[in-house]
RNA sequence: GCCCGAAUGGCGGAACUGGUAGACGCGCCGGACUCAAAAUCCGGUUCUGGCAACAGAGUGUGGGUUCGAUUCCCUCUUCGGGCACCA
């Protein structure tokens, strides 16, 4: 071996020993046990981005390790092409998305074959490959037929100036971001696709679902939002059967049936039938009703914006008492969720008793704690009593408790056939409409005579064009007649093709199941997806906790039922990676528009009287005062984004690798240190001679045995200890930056270890082996090398985990700790195997301990064995 | 606004099941090597007081449970993720 380490040139020489034996290449082998290791696959925005190198690097930890623990290991990557971004590329540049699309792909697969990662290539695709999305079509028309996916009405941002639909992130304080222009709501006629129907075993199979973070699950759980409650109608009164000309009742649903008595008024969206009738007689309110039109889309926007409302002008009557209440139209009401209708119980609802207050509606108690001192809320600073209680002022069913008395209001309900007990889901359908080029085209064909037909199976895939170039004011489809043109499949009239696109949602939903048959040309799937099939493991950002994560969750469901799969759950372990961050740096120029610097080119400066500032050089040989805005995630438009390559160039993929590992657990942000690369590079350097050093001393015998010295016994112990404590960090608790701390740890030993003896270097082979192994997923390249110094017989890829000798672990003594009230006071050796009555009079002997008893007698003495006394006086 | 997290030395983090707070790394300080610098190696490094031995304080805030709390419970603060058309 050199004895300078060179990444460069160690890291070819393994990444051509790998390629040269196809070393990643996966084969079924139903004798061994197969492990399908996945990171979620990237965006192709360009250039990789340290959150990527993030991502793959823990999978790519997990995968080598798993190798070595003899599984069959699946690492694929392909790419998530569809989307936004590529649009926006191509208004910029006038490039077709296409091509933007796929030199962005060649140029990411490059920079990850530079990080070394153990994927197999030979896998790959992308969601915009017309072979894999021709499957999405294919299902969408089984969804279709099974009545999964159904059309009906949505509301979507409308750019008036621009006429084009807008994603929410292209909404700008309200405004469109091209044309700064107010946006409009506008319903239009979109697919959606039935996850409601598939709410409960989504939420029910959460339970089955160990190997997920508790957050994840829980954030899925509160995002389906089961709640059990009862629907009420309030029938019609007079005036607002002659608004609507006919008699009805306005329904609702409500978890809390038990303040029915309490309710004072009732509030309907903006979009609700009785407030479009209403506001046919009433301008006032016809232009309440257009300002809550133009409102956003967003429930953040919706949930924080101040809550207005108007009377309606019209009367509902109360279930029991027939009273007549008032239909209000207000803000904040959805019409997406429930009934779009909510009846309002001031005393008992925090949003409620606000909304009342401000409109001066009456506040009737229903409900009191059931002991206590309670004051009814009338005023601001007397909060509405949101609990269960016991109800008052509520004709018969006074006197009851809520939980009963919701029983027994809604079997009353159910009675008089005003209401029913259901169960609501917070959970929304999934709208997979786009009125957008660069995604899948929808399978269906629009006939004048015929309707909504589906393309044939024979007919698909339906080809997005790829030579269209966006111009920013609508879908180019709509405007290519080569594309929209066709005749329709049932009667042959010329028809119009669907010119919406797929969300890109869909082609995510289900890429884990193509990699295990990406050369199928006749099916969506074969028999290689119950090989590999559910994910071992996937990891990813905590940012797709719920979205992607229930998507490909449903999408898998549907595929189960419709008989393709035979499991239902995709993905059995979860990692959720924390994003990286990096420091915030801009000047604020006055008047003018801010601008961001990278970190790299900021440098710290102290003034006279002490204080730090932060500067940048100018041009002109001049400096900028710049403002520390603190830590943020890596971004473009902040500019404080590192680049990979660079990293790689400079110190080598091992060092990005070890540093990415090291500088905090998976789950946590990752703040982004200079110092800390230097760090990582330095140790790597220092593995490199501790094993230069050891081998140039000529040739030693492998493996350890016989009887040892007591320095020989220390470093074999540490050595095992550190892999007992990485096999442990890696395979159970996935925390890498423990494990490479261990073998840190272990490093110095054998630096301190001064045996030169024959026996002496075959502990400290032993020792360098360990270290080599277990840092072997982590830094591969510069440990193919390493290890080929070591003598080892096979190449490092094909060597299996070592095994802990438990004989090299074994301790004579432990330490016990000594606390007098709590606070630590001595130590005291003890036998390993001790009892507790002999470490109890060990530790009452220590002096120090004797000295901060102070003479008194123990009241009570506290034995952890093996571990602690506590002493109470 | 709602849901979910997080907060520990100068900095990143460790302490896994309630049992020694600060492993490991960075930075800094001192030393060795060098004509010198870089690199490398050795030692020190939570804070306060003390020459030291040692003592006291200390895990965002305030409270609680416990022999014992970074860990469990409640409150608040700040920061981050998500909120359905960014991916």
């Amino acid at each position: 071996m050199q004895e300078s380490y060179d990444p460069a040139a160690v890291e070819r020489a393994a990444q051509q020993y790998w390629q040269s034996r196809r070393a990643f290449a996966a084969r079924e082998d139903p004798t061994r046990p197969k492990f399908y290791c996945l990171s979620m696959f990237p965006y192709p925005s360009g250039r990789l981005h340290m959150g990527h190198v993030r991502n793959y690097t823990i999978g790519d930890v997990l995968a080598r390790y798993m190798r070595m623990q003899g599984h069959n290991v699946l690492q694929p990557m392909g790419w998530d092409a569809f989307g936004l971004p590529a649009e926006n590329a191509a208004i910029a540049n006038n490039v077709p998305p296409a091509q933007w699309t796929r030199q962005n792909i060649a140029y990411m697969r490059g920079q990850m074959q530079a990080l070394g990662f153990a994927i197999d290539w030979e896998r790959e695709f992308a969601t915009c490959d017309a072979a894999y999305y021709h499957w999405n079509q294919w299902l969408f028309l089984r969804m279709l037929e099974q009545g999964i996916a159904y059309r009906r009405t949505g509301v979507v941002n409308w750019d008036p100036v621009d006429q084009t639909v807008l994603a929410n992130e292209q909404v700008i304080e309200g405004r469109g971001w091209r044309t700064g222009a107010p946006i409009e709501k506008r319903e239009i006629p979109m697919y959606y696709l039935n996850i409601t129907r598939y709410a409960d075993e989504l939420l029910a199979a959460l339970d089955g679902l160990g190997g997920w973070p508790e957050r994840v699950r829980v954030m899925q759980a509160n995002w389906i939002g089961r709640s059990e409650g009862c629907d009420i109608s309030f029938p019609y009164a007079p005036d607002t059967r002659a608004a609507l000309g006919a008699a009805g009742a306005l329904k609702v649903f409500t978890t809390r049936a038990d303040t029915l008595f309490g309710v004072t008024f009732m509030a309907v969206a903006a979009e609700h039938p009785i407030a479009l009738a209403a506001a046919r007689g009433n301008p006032q309110l016809a232009a309440f009703v257009e300002e809550c039109r133009r409102g956003s889309v967003m429930e953040a926007d919706v949930a924080t914006q101040e809550k207005k409302g108007m009377p309606a002008g019209v009367h509902v009557l109360h279930p029991f008492t027939g009273e007549q209440l008032p239909v209000w139209v207000a803000n904040y009401v959805l019409m997406g969720y429930g009934e779009g209708a909510v009846m309002g119980v001031p005393a008992h609802d925090e949003r409620d008793f606000e909304f009342a207050l401000k409109n001066a509606l009456p506040i009737a108690t229903v409900v009191r704690p059931e002991s206590g001192v309670y004051q009814e809320a009338v005023a601001p600073w007397i909060p509405a009593y949101a609990e269960y209680g016991v109800l008052v002022n509520s004709a018969e069913f006074t006197g009851l408790e809520s939980r009963p008395a919701l029983a027994a209001i809604a079997a009353a309900l159910a009675q008089k056939g005003l209401g029913a007990e259901r169960i609501q889901y917070r959970l929304r359908d999934w709208g997979i409409s786009r009125q957008r080029y660069w995604g899948c085209p929808i399978p269906i064909i629009h006939c004048a005579k015929c309707g909504e037909v589906p393309v044939p199976d024979k007919d698909l895939p339906v080809v997005l064009p790829e030579d269209l170039v966006p111009d920013g004011s609508g879908n180019p489809l709509a405007k290519s007649a080569a594309f929209y043109q066709c005749q329709c499949p049932q009667c042959g009239a010329a028809a119009r093709r669907e010119t919406d696109t797929m969300d890109t949602f869909v082609d995510s939903s289900w890429y884990f199941l193509r990699f295990a048959c990406p050369d199928d040309n006749q099916h969506m799937v074969d028999a290689r997806v119950d090989y590999w099939l559910p994910a071992d493991q996937y990891i990813g950002g905590i940012e797709h906790a719920i979205l992607h994560l229930l998507y490909a969750r449903f999408w898998t469901k549907v595929m189960r039922d419709f008989g393709a799969l035979k499991f239902g759950e995709p993905f059995s372990n979860l990692l959720t990676q924390g994003m990286v961050l990096n420091h915030i740096y801009s000047y604020q120029p006055p008047g003018g528009r801010k601008r961001y610097f990278n970190p790299a080119d900021v440098y710290e400066r102290r003034l006279e009287d002490g204080t730090a500032v932060s500067e940048v050089a100018t041009g002109d040989a001049g400096t900028l005062r710049v403002e520390h805005e603190g830590l943020g995630k890596m971004s473009k438009s902040e500019g404080n984004g590192v680049d990979p390559e660079g990293l790689v160039a400079r110190f080598g993929a091992d060092t990005a690798r070890l540093f990415m590992m090291f500088a905090s657990p998976p789950e946590q942000t990752l703040e982004w240190s200079d110092e800390g690369v230097q760090g990582a590079s330095r140790f790597i350097r220092r593995l490199w001679h501790a094993v230069y050093e050891h081998t140039g001393a000529g040739a030693v015998a492998r493996g350890a045995a016989g009887s040892f010295t007591s320095e020989q016994t220390d470093l074999r112990r540490v050595a095992h200890q550190a892999l007992a404590k990485a096999t442990d960090d890696i395979g159970r608790r996935k925390n890498f930056n423990t494990a490479i701390a261990a073998v840190m740890e272990l490093l110095n030993a054998v630096g301190r270890f001064t045996d030169a003896s024959a026996p002496g270097r075959a502990v400290r082979q032993e020792a360098l082996e360990i270290a080599v192994l277990v840092l072997a997923p982590i830094i591969p390249h510069v440990g193919h090398t390493l290890w080929e110094a070591l003598g080892g017989e096979r190449a490092l890829i094909d060597e299996p985990w070592p095994r802990v000798d438990p004989q090299a672990l074994a301790q004579h003594t432990h330490q016990i700790v000594v606390q007098v009230n709590g606070k630590l006071r001595g130590h005291v050796s003890v036998p390993a195997n001790s009892d507790e009555a002999t470490v109890r009079a060990a530790a009452l002997a220590d002096e120090r301990v004797r000295k901060f008893m102070d003479g008194k007698p123990p009241r009570r003495v506290i034995v952890v064995p093996g571990k602690l006394v506590n002493v109470v006086i």
